[in-house]
DNA sequence: AATGAATGAGGTTTCATTCAT
DNA sequence: AATGAATGAAACCTCATTCAT
């Protein structure tokens, strides 16, 4: 008697699962050529030929891995910037998520500015890439002109101000080489929000990280 | 007639250097693996053979390509922070230098980044490149510090300051995607000032770009 | 309330008849190797896994395809040939039968000639279809001789005639390529008599087809 | 010093031809899915990474092992036919010719009926199969007309006739087996005769062949 | 010094077959 | 009896590297 429905969809969920995050890292050490999907499925504890059930091939594989995670950040993020309390409150707390992100799925943001370097030879995915950037700052900008009508933020075109803090952001795994818990982080973040606000300090209660 | 031993120097390093453009731009499209070296030597004008006579293996050839733009880079960023002038006009033409080389020299910017990103593949060449920001950053702090004191840059820790720039400098090219005479380029600058000097506006007089 | 043992063997008939059905398209569309046991499967409704239920393998499901339907075509031909009537009017049944099944099933004659072109490939499925030949080149042979007798048939030895029809015969369905009910069949059946009978004119009467 | 541009052609054509005479050997002898470039590599000996220096494809390998006997048998045919001579000794020597070939060259034979057989797997190959017939149909039937003409040969559709012979020419393979020297082929020959002239004895004189 | 023919390791992908359920 | 997840052998194809010329 063949398994149900029901657990076939589970057990390919779970494997499906186990493969992409197998993947990812792998991708993120090794680029998309120098990893092989035979190295992919041994990660992963499977066969090679597994791979294959659960990926057509090597590259939906690899759009998968870079792409599924932007969507549950996006939804994060966009959060964060919707919630309650004054702008400098809320871009903080913008700052604080993507910063901890950052920090801890290194190996991930490695892979999306892998894509975004090589964005002539992933052409496709290096603009859904741009795309969630770009809607992210068009919803941050709005926040930084309210906060600079109540004189919470430095004045200057809140577009500059937002595209200068996500060059940051990305430049930010490249110097800061720190494990996710280290203070150096929690000290960046200060630092990053001097790009908002020269006077910065806290603008949340200590204790918010 | 041979020619002579000055002649078939000039037009070894001459090839050479060829060859070496060829891969900077191709690699930095494409990434290691996927960039062939038949691809660079059509691209250079040679057979791939020859460029089996110029680097022994493509690995050397990629780590030369990494590497030997750095070096001019790097004497050239040193010479500018030691110059004449004020912290803040040393800073600002430090900047406006490096971001203007940013700006020009995508590709190896990219290729740079490729190499950052993939460091446990390439572990020996993103141990120079950080040799590289390293020895900037370490340069860069004391003029800083400097400023601090004569109230020109606002205060708080110079390292930390120091890193925030480079942070956002990494991240640049990857939010700025305009041609390097574009002038987004010129406008970056100013926000970046902003990392050192809240206040800021132009350090230098006009036309000194 | 379980099903009957014979309820069951019936089943199972009709499933092995329905695989080898949708084999038999298959195989002569697109050969042994470009067939896949799922695509078999798949034109048979069932999950390639049941498939091997009924068969062993999938060359052993290849070899049932291509030989069971000989048989039942063997005795039709031979009780063709041993009824009543004129030799030249049991050849002129005889040959009407043969087109009429190689018009009709033109799937299935591919498959036949597909194996006798790689008999190298499957010498013993080969080795039965050139049985399956033979035998009615015997049985078709002292029916020309007497037909000779009457000096309804050419004359000529028998069995060299028999095999000259049977190279038409053969030929045939790569020169002919229109549809079972069209009348070049009919038409064709004209000429290849002349093989047989240079002057012929319908032995039969109309609308024996 | 490298070769010459001719060394280097000469060197080319030599390994083409070989490769491609070992693959149709091959490809006739097990089909194309179930002949692997290795086996190919190996047969025309060299490694299996220099086919594809020579041919960018497997399917272009087979391609090109179908297609470039044809053209050359084609100009022979057309040749023959339009040689001098009463139109039964033309068609005689046409005859001739075809079964010799077919006779000697049984292994390319095979694999062009094998790619008739599969034609919805090589559709295209198929068609220019199609057309090499189409075309020899088309220049024999005039002759067959003017023999008719001449009483030399039997009344009907030269049409219906040409294709008759066809399908005999394309059915003789499969039924005569025996080495090309082997008289049987000779003797297969008066019989195809017939299909044109019932009361046929060599229309050439004796040791034409 | 330069060329380009040749090799063969290695990678992606397919699919017959097995087997737990 | 039936399903479909899993395996791994085998195939095509690429390309770094070697080497005869």
């Amino acid at each position: 008697m063949p398994r149900t429905r029901e657990q076939n969809e589970k057990i390919r969920e779970e494997r499906r699962a186990e493969i992409l995050t197998a993947a990812t890292d792998l991708f993120a050490k090794d680029g998309f050529a120098d990893t092989s999907v035979s190295a992919v499925a041994k990660a992963a504890g499977v066969s090679h030929g597994t791979v294959f059930l659960y990926f057509p091939t090597k590259e939906e594989l690899f759009r998968s891995a870079v792409l599924e995670r932007l969507l549950s950040w996006e939804a994060r993020y966009m959060q964060v910037l919707s919630a309650d309390g004054s702008p400098l409150e809320r871009i903080e707390r913008f700052v604080r998520q993507q910063v901890r992100d950052v920090a801890a799925q290194e190996s991930y943001v490695r892979l999306v500015h892998y894509v975004l370097g090589l964005r002539s030879r992933f052409p496709d995915l290096a603009q859904q890439i741009f795309g969630f950037s770009s809607r992210q700052m068009a919803a941050l900008s709005p926040i930084i002109a309210e906060g600079q009508a109540l004189g919470q933020i430095a004045p200057g075109d809140p577009r500059g101000i937002a595209v200068t803090y996500f060059a940051w952001l990305n430049g930010a795994p490249l110097v800061y080489l720190t494990p996710p818990d280290d203070p150096t982080w929690e000290y960046a973040v200060g630092f990053a929000m001097r790009i908002f606000s020269p006077m910065y300090s806290s603008a949340t209660k200590p204790g918010g990280a």
